[in-house]
RNA sequence: GCGGAAGUGGCGGAAUGGCAUACGCGCUAGUCUCAGAAGCUAGUGGGGAAACCCUUGAGGGUUCAACUCCCUCCUUCCGCACCA
């Protein structure tokens, strides 16, 4: 017998929607549970990746609305960006249009997974019920000096006027026409995260239950380091040049120095030197090389000499100042003292320039080695040579020394750097946030005011791709009169990343209808934190740090009062296809709606779990979803068979699952969950079930399949839905065994085993151990020159 | 280059110092059937007739005992803003 999956999700789906199953209530007296999975982009069909997310997510809500826990799990979409515009330049439509079709599509969809959300909460960040809470934070950032403008470098395409995402550019050419990228600067809006990094940094000490990974590389992101600022003299001039470095225990073997070709003193250095029509031509050429180019590793390093000389101040010792592309001007002072001897960059970039080197740190080994001999750059630690009075030091010490050194002389400044750079939020596209700012002619900067909000993105915007800013051609849009003195003004053409949008959006699900402010403060307080956040690794280090860094500037703000919005993080591996990333191009995608319509969404959530752990990666296998098909048939079965009384041995076995199965969900660990609900079934196949432990087994099923257990549970006689039936429990009485079977190593090899009492005293069990007949072989007359004994498992007999 | 993760049967995977390969897929045989499908039962790392021996990317170490801990190396995958 079968059971017929379709009509059974289908019934439980609509009731679910009818009894508003999964409306979520502040109720204060229970204990809360915020589980939130990030939500997609509505690109219109869900993959597998959101199948698995959701999944993972969606059993782990049911658990805790089992445990009596009250859940609050919602659903929305990160409805703006560039997709959209694409789509609709392609299909002659309207990205408003195109979008709104797409979230209908992904509803459907994501209802047919039969997901517990609360879909009454759900939000777009595209309707201005959202945005316009996006520019009312914007504003307060304004306010408190947290977002400016500053000129900055844009990826540019000639042929179709316009700028283009890091992603639009192949090759260094535009991925429409393949016109050559070139730099452009532009006015654009950042965001101070910078003021942030200090607690950013420091706040990750709290999260002790996200992945070590995702810590680590957020650390590393903001990227602190201790240095010392150290200052070169230019020869002949009485300009000095800072170099930042972290390897003060180099100096001395600082034998030239780098300029980015962007620096600021660059121009004056090369001004009537033999070098400066080249060294221009270079500088030139590296404008307008598009990041992108610039920062892949392949790429080999170029450069070219100033003509000037600098001095370096431990020695004075005239060295050449260089200016070269893999020196940037956004990190550090933008130029850097180059150690050809200690550093692997500066080594290539010396050999093939005949730069000279000078080794400073030796391993006590290496004495004697000469500059000749070197093949890499030696980047670990020894002793110093060739540094004058700290010869002999280790380095790690000379490191220390030397800078406090330079400091008392005035040479150098013991600095913290780090790496993380403001944030850039304008974005020269139409589908997003417009940022509330007007141009007066007479006031200049002028925020809208708050009343004015939202300031409503107009829907007929024409654009095509080319041709610069869309908002800027819509008149009755940029045309508007100035707040403060009614001159007429000029709107900001600009739109908001997509990241600013999903940077809060979890917040705005506590109360995702309040019209006073981003989210309700009495419900934030009631639902914030998220208990457990559930994603793709690919959001470890932006989307985690924006979300953090808006969750504090909340708490700045006094909304809120915690520092962090997201207590557990999981972030779930990616679902490969013989052995690759599903993806169009491959053309190995295996659509879930396919999958839903063979075997239904109870068999494709229950394979997904079954086939790998959560965070690593999943190798789709249309056989093991039949597999997990045939599971399902096979537990529906048990109820024609139902006994009036449960072996004991089955029994012990239904424990022994429930403590098994209740630790592995508290841990995600999904897959040896359903692999222990396997062996029960195997068991009750040799056994036979009652009804109470089928009951049992079906609770323990149901959030992993819900239709298929809500069906089961009402056969079984019972009213309510399954997820009122309480998680069951583990009797720790019945677990307990009389016999214990125990492994008997000879020198840690295997060679018997014996049944013994659970509690046999140790001599008893020793006098059975040494007349075990198998044994006897292997220990007969050697001496017995160790008996370790692990109780009720092990014995290992060392002769 | 920087940072992170991982390597176990034919395949997905289990075991975090104590019986390597749980569970599932696949395969083999049996049973049921006119036949097939489905189901059920049994078997299934490699070598060997057997006793036994070998086996967790490679090599070394610690330990009574290592997939698990330490060292060296190899391979694969992921993220990134060449971060000095």
């Amino acid at each position: 017998m079968f059971y017929d999956f379709k009509k059974i999700e289908e019934k439980w789906q609509k009731k679910w929607q009818k009894d508003k199953t999964f409306r979520a209530q502040i109720a204060p007296a229970q204990k809360k549970y915020y589980l939130l999975e990030m939500f997609p982009y509505p690109s219109g069909k869900i993959h597998m990746g959101h199948v698995r997310n959701y999944t993972i997510g969606d059993v782990a809500a049911r658990f805790k609305m089992l445990e009596g826990y009250n859940v609050l799990h919602p659903m929305g979409f990160d409805a703006f960006g560039q997709p959209a515009e694409n789509a609709a330049i392609k299909n002659k439509t309207k990205p408003d249009a195109w979008t709104h079709k797409c979230i209908r599509e992904m509803e459907d969809e994501l209802k047919k997974m039969g997901f517990a959300y609360d879909w009454e909460r759900e939000v777009s960040t595209c309707d201005n019920s959202y945005y316009r809470w996006n520019q009312w934070i914007f504003l307060k950032m304004f306010e408190r000096g947290l977002a400016y403008k500053k000129a900055s470098n844009v990826n540019w395409c000639p042929g179709c006027q316009t700028t283009l995402a890091n992603e639009e550019v192949i090759e260094g050419g535009c991925w429409r026409c393949s016109a050559k990228v070139e730099q452009k600067d532009l006015e654009q809006w950042y965001l101070k995260i910078t003021e942030y990094r200090e607690r950013l940094l420091e706040d990750l000490q709290q999260l002790e239950d996200w992945p070590e990974r995702v810590l680590s590389m957020q650390a590393n992101w903001i990227g602190k380091s201790q240095g010392v600022e150290i200052y070169f003299k230019l020869k002949g001039q009485d300009k000095v040049v800072p170099v930042f470095t972290t390897r003060a225990d180099t100096i001395f073997g600082a034998t030239y120095i780098v300029l980015a070709p962007e620096h600021p003193l660059v121009k004056e250095l090369i001004k009537g030197k033999a070098q400066e029509n080249e060294a221009l031509k270079f500088i030139d050429k590296v404008a307008k090389e598009s990041k992108v180019v610039r920062a892949s590793s392949d790429v080999k390093k170029e450069g070219v000499f100033t003509g000037s000389l600098a001095v370096n101040p431990v020695n004075n010792e005239e060295v050449p100042v260089w200016i070269a592309d893999y020196v940037l001007m956004e990190y550090g002072t933008g130029a850097i003292m180059a150690v050809p001897t200690h550093d692997q960059r500066d080594f290539l970039f010396a050999k093939e320039h005949k730069l000279p080197m000078r080794i400073v740190i030796q391993r006590t080994e290496d004495r004697g080695q000469k500059t000749e001999d070197l093949t890499e750059a030696y980047e670990g630690d020894g002793i110093q040579v060739n540094s004058g009075e700290f010869n002999d030091l280790p380095n790690s010490e000379a490191k220390i020394r030397i800078a406090e050194w330079m400091e008392t002389k005035g040479i150098g400044k013991i600095q913290t750097h780090w790496r993380l750079r403001d944030w850039l939020i304008s974005r020269q596209r139409y589908w997003g946030t417009p940022i509330p700012i007007i141009y007066c002619p007479k006031c200049g900067v002028v925020p809208v005011p708050y009343q004015n909000l939202p300031v409503e993105l107009p829907k007929d915007a024409p654009f095509t791709g080319e041709g610069g800013s869309p908002l800027g051609k819509v008149k009755k849009f940029v045309q508007v009169k100035c707040p403060k003195c009614k001159a007429l003004a000029r709107r900001e053409t600009d739109t908001m990343a997509t990241f600013f949008d999903s940077s809060w959006y979890f917040l705005r699900f506590c109360s995702p209808k309040f019209k006073d402010g981003p989210f309700g403060e009495k419900e934030a307080a009631y639902w914030m934190p998220v208990d457990q956040y559930i994603g793709g690794i690919e959001h470890a280090i932006l989307h985690l740090l924006y979300a953090r860094f808006f969750t504090k500037f909340f708490k700045d703000l006094g909304l809120i009062d915690f520092n962090e919005p997201f207590k557990r993080l999981l972030t779930q591996g990616m679902v490969l296809k013989d052995g690759e990333v599903m993806s169009k191009s491959k053309g190995n995608i295996v659509d879930p709606d396919t999958m839903i319509k063979k075997y239904g969404a109870d068999t494709l959530r229950l394979f997904i779990l079954f086939a790998a752990p959560p965070e690593t990666e999943l190798e789709w296998d249309d056989r093991g979803l039949e597999g997990a098909h045939k599971f399902l048939n096979r537990v529906w079965r048990i109820q024609d068979n139902l006994k009036d009384k449960a072996d004991p041995a089955l029994l012990r076995i239904l424990h022994k699952t429930i403590k098994k199965v209740s630790e592995d969900f508290r841990e995600f660990k999904f897959n040896t969950a359903i692999a222990s609900l396997m062996e029960l079934t195997n068991a009750v196949y040799q056994l036979g079930a009652d009804k109470e432990v089928f009951s049992k087994l079906i609770i323990m099923l149901s959030p992993i399949t819900p239709h298929f257990s809500e069906e089961l549970w009402k056969i079984l006689g019972n009213k309510d839905s399954v997820l009122k039936a309480g998680w069951p429990e583990y009797d720790s009485k019945i677990l307990i065994e009389e016999n214990i079977t125990i492994v008997l190593q000879v020198n840690g090899k295997v060679r018997s085993k014996i049944e013994v009492a659970a509690n046999i005293a140790e001599s008893k069990l020793k006098e059975m151990v040494l007349a075990d007949k198998k044994l006897s072989p292997w220990i007969q007359g050697k001496p017995v020159k160790n008996f370790i004994l692990v109780p009720n498992k092990l014995v290992n007999i060392v002769v």
